[in-house]
DNA sequence: TATGAATGAGTATTCATTCAT
DNA sequence: GATGAATGAATACTCATTCAT
């Protein structure tokens, strides 16, 4: 598979239809869907993209022949997978974003809420958005995608937390929300290793705790004055 | 090399020394520091383990014999290049905290001259300590002496902030810098791509904004009552 | 494809309705010939036989279901193509000998004139004339009907020169003509790549020339009285 | 392996030490010459290129490995054994054309000799000067020392030709010795299926007769006044 | 009849590791 | 000790042929 160093550039598209070579149906669709199922499962077992098309192949009971049918190469099958996965990601993140919003009356209820069902989509994406990311570095045709997820949810996140905006202490209250989003996802990405952070792996007690005293911080920071 | 799952278990200890078949001296030791060169070079080049035995012996000017007579496998020698690295990050740390102590009166001077010189060390060793990161993710031998390296740097940073509990708000001061450590740790890492994060590397704008915002938000947080 | 050693020997006749499988009519007949036509095609511009059944199904508008209805195998599908072009040779030679000879009255007039023309047809029929003896050496199904062609391009070839007979010098007249037909039809194959001669392509001029020097020394043979 | 198309430009130079890594000595030389003998085997066995480097490594007794640490590619190899055999048919000609010439006082004497010579060192390096001119039509790397060896050999024998130049007939004698080259390298070669040209291989009878016609007629045109 | 999706055997190439010298 | 040539398992990808619809 290709190194790093010799991805091709292409077409920057990236949703599964522009990756796969047809819109399929019926036997056909389903076919793909079982290739697309066992390479995410691979992938998602090995916490990496170390699986061979032969395993695939077995997994999804499908022929590599089918494989090559859909997908160019097996960089686009991978890639495929991850496109689906950033598009689940949005959808999970809006519907969450308007339930906690509508659960929320005022910041105080909403920042620990926020944080508390992004640190569960995050966790229920991990494995893959792990792999998304590491890809990203080296990918354009992931990283792209990948932008547009991550513009979305800051997008989405700190146009929520400015509804509250007249709870904010001091001027500025763009830059605050921000620098809070930033602040939130870095710190649950790092918990769930999204960025590989060798200790990693806290206890449950720690986990919570860092969540809550997350969403201190970010009030504490929101609500400051100055 | 070997992929993720087939890493065998064996001794956790890890310095050079304990991963090297032998202590060395004159010509050997020399021979041993040019492998491990050549290593880290590659590694850092190429931002990931993909680099050949052959290119290290060519590179380093070293037989690949020579390899295997210091190293069981070339998982090993890559182990050695991080935990070389992983000391000197340990060290840095601590002439950074007691230079960034010296320098600060109280604690709205030390956060913010702590996030930037801190922000400043990961930054020089950011793309071994990527590497070594994601290896920590499956490899034990790996994980242990980066857990290690972590719980340092949280005591030694703990420790320093502490020495403004005075200043701090509320109770659980210990809770408190902990929890500050951590987020910072996180938000710094993933600027860096140490976690590469998709859109992550952001303008200098950005990223010199942002370490200004953690450092008000930790303060904020510290002081808060509450 | 079957490599040149898997070529299973079968029926040996080998017209366009010998490899094919069924007397074809009307929309049956247009898609046999698109798909002769799309091979034919694709051998011309390759200069080879590596193109695959998938290409011929979307050039020649055809369903590859259709090309097994027709031909037993891609190597059938080929030799159709080849064993086409050498039915068409065949008439062009006969029109041409016709044709060269109505317009001569001795040797030196028929010689040249021939030679002129002769080359004019293989160089027509050149890209397919090399596949096909190209393929002559290993495929017997295509030796065979090679072989009758060439012995008709000889016959007319002899048979007209014999026609001026009188004007040869020396006995043997038949063995004359067979060499000198040999000795034309191997300098312009060669020079028309027929037989892959390394430096072959030579400049029109060369071209030209060897033509007119072909002529001379035919003349000068047949003329001659030993 | 590379099809036509995909031949990638390189240094035009080619033989054995050119296209093998490095020149060896003891073992070395003995493995590299063993796979040298082992494809140019199957190469002549199967008339073709189509043999796997499987086949290479068990004929020969040599692993793949051995076999990429000293040809860059199959194609590389197969260049080697292409380029062996180009060089030893410079060395034959160049022997058989002093032998000739030593033992020929006229022009009489000499033309039959060299024919039947010449066609003799074609007929022993047929198999391979085949694949030879067949390479050279589409790889730069082939098609460059098939030209030297072929203007080697066209400039020594019309310069052994023209020592008799005193016998020629009419005036130009570098044309009538080049056009002669040129005739009795494209029959001779045409027999010997070089150019494959279908019903080729002819009995023993015609091949003789061929060859004394072909000198007859270099005679003739020779000699002739006009 | 006609279609074209599915199949899977076959092959060049890489690179960690070994071991004869 | 030191060398680096030799080893061979492992893997992405192609394409003639089949067969369910």
């Amino acid at each position: 598979m290709s190194t790093r160093v010799r991805i091709k550039q292409a077409d920057p598209v990236l949703a599964v239809e522009s990756v796969s070579r047809k819109p399929q149906q019926g036997r056909s669709k389903a076919s793909l869907e079982r290739m697309l199922a066992a390479a995410q499962r691979l992938m998602i077992e090995r916490g990496s993209e170390e699986f061979t098309l032969q395993e695939v192949s077995k997994v999804g009971n499908v022929s590599i022949g089918s494989i090559y049918l859909r997908f160019e190469s097996k960089d686009n099958l991978v890639r495929a997978v991850i496109a689906d996965e950033l598009e689940r990601i949005i959808g999970d993140e809006d519907a969450m974003i308007a339930k906690v919003l509508a659960a929320s009356t005022n910041l105080a209820e909403f920042i620990p809420h926020y944080v508390e069902d992004f640190a569960e989509i995050l966790r229920f994406h991990a494995p893959l958005l792990r792999l998304s990311m590491l890809r990203a570095a080296y990918d354009p045709l992931i990283a792209e995608p990948g932008k547009r997820s991550a513009f979305r949810s800051v997008e989405i996140a700190t146009a929520a937390m400015l509804r509250f905006k007249a709870e904010f202490g001091g001027t500025d209250c763009e830059r605050k929300a921000a620098a809070s989003y930033q602040i939130i996802f870095a710190t649950l990405a790092r918990q769930l290793s999204l960025g590989s952070t060798g200790e990693s792996v806290h206890g449950q007690q720690d986990w919570t705790l860092l969540k809550i005293e997350l969403g201190r911080m970010c009030l504490a920071y929101l609500k400051s004055a100055d």
